[in-house]
RNA sequence: GCUCGCAUAGCUCAGGCGGUAGAGCACUUCAUUGGUAAUGAAGAGGUCCCCGGUUCAACUCCGGGUGUGAGCACCA
């Protein structure tokens, strides 16, 4: 005589055991069908799981988390059913769930085309209407993979081999189709309500380079079609955003043939990109860093020093001259050590901050380079802090109010913190990786927000922070750090004095705010669709004239801002008023102030936002006092106006 | 680097189952001097990514290269 106690408290008492379709019919019929799996005492599993002992129950529907996660995953094998059913010589391999869908790799002869994947659709379509009924069920072992043996499935025998223990597994069955799989499922294939195939692509077999090529097809799946629409329109929004498309629109930076993964700047972006430097500088000066420049060429042998050479010359860019091998850096930290070691230092040096715009190349593979995302020519903005072990967790957490106070500027509220901890292979003893990752947990809790722990993924010279920001579309985009690094000064001879004069090797930590300029412009661009808070807008006024009578005022009125240190143009084009507000609206500058007789006579300007609020009729000093506050706003969101 | 796709005017894109190409916007000129998201007319603009091959003939077909897109792998 089960008990079974809902989320809201009430239990109900069943005379036989039951199961948790049952318990959904039993309260009511409208459930029932919306019954996707159950949450047994916290545990997912399928609605025809039978329920002989008191339980607490949670019925799953499309509304929980959870229940959009069994229609993706049996979606995916929707899906595989379909592509088995119209090319039988396709063998399945894995098929999860990833974010906002699925994805399923099958080995076949030949890549799959956008015409299969309409016909796979089609299938999957026909499938839904047949209502076949999922059925879960366990085999051995060795019956299993005499099975996939006899049905010519390779792969899912390769995966039970490698699957530890010897527990039984369990598979679930629809019609023709049968796969290993943990579950829960859908009680049946009538459930999906609302999918779409998105694309097709190449996937190494269990993710190894060194492995076949799989095809892998990837879905989306939810709830309902009014949710795939917003899906549909988010991925429509986040192409609108597009850093590449915007850039070019927005006369911001190219590409060219000639100089893969390398920005030419064009004016408009580099006064954005010089707008952030100017920022970052500021911001570090008022934490007491020390600005430097290093050498673009170095030696070889100074990257041999420092391991890098070793672990990344294929990817770095050589150069020769008379007989010497140079590397075009990398990487900023052995030259900062080199500026270090430059006289001989004492403890009463330390902390010492030295940061860099450094200009790095990186032969990136030519199949990772994205946009202004992932180049091979970059400004980092690089610093190291040579200290001692004690101060460590003070400059963690100086390092990380900047970075708070950073982003927050930038209009970034949500911050995502990860610890990465020692890995297998590493130097330094056990003793200081506990100081030093104890060090970045005090500094973590000390923000008072929540990280995460990725154990074993440190560098192999220390333990690291990784600091995400969220953008306005939800990505998160990994771009600060600050690494702990015991090994690298000892390498190329960095030391001091200590107070009892004997001589010691400071540790580096390594830091940056931004990452990347190049990646940080992108993902500014794309998280302000091309519209730049006026801080950063390299036009933050465009003057435009009615008729050619006020060409004149225009002008004096853009000398004036001018000199009050604003950046502003006129248009004194003869076009209609509506023509040219469309076209500077279209470039998303902040402001248009817009000059008639009237104003002339008035001595003010007609001032129009890009968003199209008008704001009168105002003054040149009242127009300054506007701007001015906009500008020392930043991208504060707390302020920020949507226009 | 790997799989598949793509490469035509400054931009966005049409086009032809082999006979050297077109639109819109932008640009130039002329007219127009207009009050808050497109004034009208005319003109100019292309080695159809590069190198080979097939062919009487290649922008089109084939091979190779480069760049680029999606994904995978990589990311100090």
């Amino acid at each position: 005589m089960p008990k079974i106690t809902l989320p809201d408290g009430s239990a109900r008492e069943y005379e036989n055991p039951v199961t948790v379709m049952e318990v959904a019919e039993s309260i009511g019929p409208g459930l029932a069908k919306a019954t996707l799996a159950g949450r047994v005492d916290g545990k997912l599993v399928d609605s025809s799981t039978v329920l002989s002992a008191d339980a607490d129950l949670a019925i799953i529907t499309e509304r929980d988390g959870d229940g959009l996660e069994v229609i993706r995953h049996s979606c995916a094998h929707l899906m595989a059913q379909a592509v088995q059913r119209l090319f039988p010589k396709a063998q399945v391999t894995i098929g999860p769930v990833v974010e906002d869908g699925f994805f399923y790799d099958f080995a076949f002869s030949r890549a799959f085309t956008p015409e299969d994947l309409q016909a796979i659709e089609k299938v999957m379509g026909d499938i839904v209407k047949e209502n076949l009924t999922v059925e879960r069920s366990i085999m051995s072992r060795s019956d299993a993979v005499t099975m996939f043996k006899e049905m010519g499935e390779e792969y899912k025998v390769q995966i039970i081999e490698s699957i530890p223990g010897d527990e039984d597994l369990s598979f679930y069955r629809q019609g023709d189709f049968i796969d290993l799989c943990r579950g829960p499922h859908v009680p049946s294939t009538g459930a999906f309500k609302a999918f779409k195939l998105t694309s097709v692509a190449g996937a190494y077999w269990r993710g190894d380079a060194s492995n076949e090529m799989l095809q892998r097809i990837h879905g989306t799946a939810w709830g309902s079609k009014k949710d795939l629409k917003l899906f549909l329109q988010r991925l429509e929004e986040a192409e609108k955003r597009d850093h590449r498309k915007l850039g070019k629109h927005l006369d911001l930076f190219h590409f060219q043939e000639e100089a893969p993964g390398m920005a030419f700047w064009h004016p408009k972006g580099w006064s954005i990109y010089q707008t952030v430097q100017r920022y970052m500088r500021k911001v570090q000066d008022e934490h007491n860093y020390k600005e430097i420049n290093t050498p673009q060429l170095v030696d070889y042998s100074l990257w041999e020093k420092s391991g890098h050479a070793s672990k990344f010359s294929d990817e770095m860019f050589s150069v020769e001259s008379e007989n010497r091998m140079y590397a075009i850096k990398p990487m900023n930290c052995p030259c900062h050590i080199q500026v270090f070691n430059q006289g001989l230092k004492s403890y009463r040096d330390l902390p010492l901050r030295l940061a860099e715009f450094g200009s790095c190349h990186r032969y990136e593979p030519s199949g990772s380079m994205h946009g202004l995302m992932r180049v091979r020519s970059f400004v980092q903005d690089d610093g190291h802090i040579f200290c001692t072990e004690e101060q460590i967790q003070a400059e963690v957490a100086d390092f990380m109010a900047m970075l708070f106070a950073v982003y927050k500027d930038f209009g970034f509220d949500e911050v995502i913190l990860r610890l990465s901890t020692r890995p297998e292979k590493r130097v330094g003893s056990d003793e200081v990786w506990d100081k030093s990752e104890q060090s970045l947990k005090d500094a973590l809790n000390a923000t008072g927000l929540p990280w995460e722990l990725v154990p074993g993924e440190g560098a192999f010279y220390g333990p690291k922070i990784e600091c995400s920001l969220k953008d306005c579309m939800g990505r998160v985009q990994q771009c600060g750090t600050i690494q702990v690094d015991f090994s690298t000064p000892g390498r190329l001879g960095a030391h001091y004095v200590a107070e009892d004069s004997s001589k010691k090797e400071p540790v580096m930590l390594h830091r940056a705010v931004l990452g990347s300029f190049e990646r940080f412009l992108g993902i500014l661009i794309e998280h302000y669709a091309g519209a730049m808070p006026t801080w950063l807008a390299p036009e933050q006024v465009v003057i435009l004239n009615i008729t050619d009578k006020q060409g004149d005022y225009c002008l004096n009125f853009e000398e004036s801002l001018k000199n009050k240190g604003f950046r502003v143009s006129t248009d004194l084009r003869n076009e209609k008023i509506g023509f040219k507000i469309r076209e500077h609206t279209l470039q998303r500058i902040p402001y248009l102030a817009v000059v008639g007789d009237k104003e002339v006579e008035s001595g003010t300007v007609a001032v129009r936002k890009r968003g199209g609020e008008d704001l009168g009729t105002m003054t040149f000093d009242d127009f300054c006092t506007l701007l001015s506050q906009d500008v020392a706003r930043f991208g504060r969101s707390e302020q920020l106006d949507n226009s």
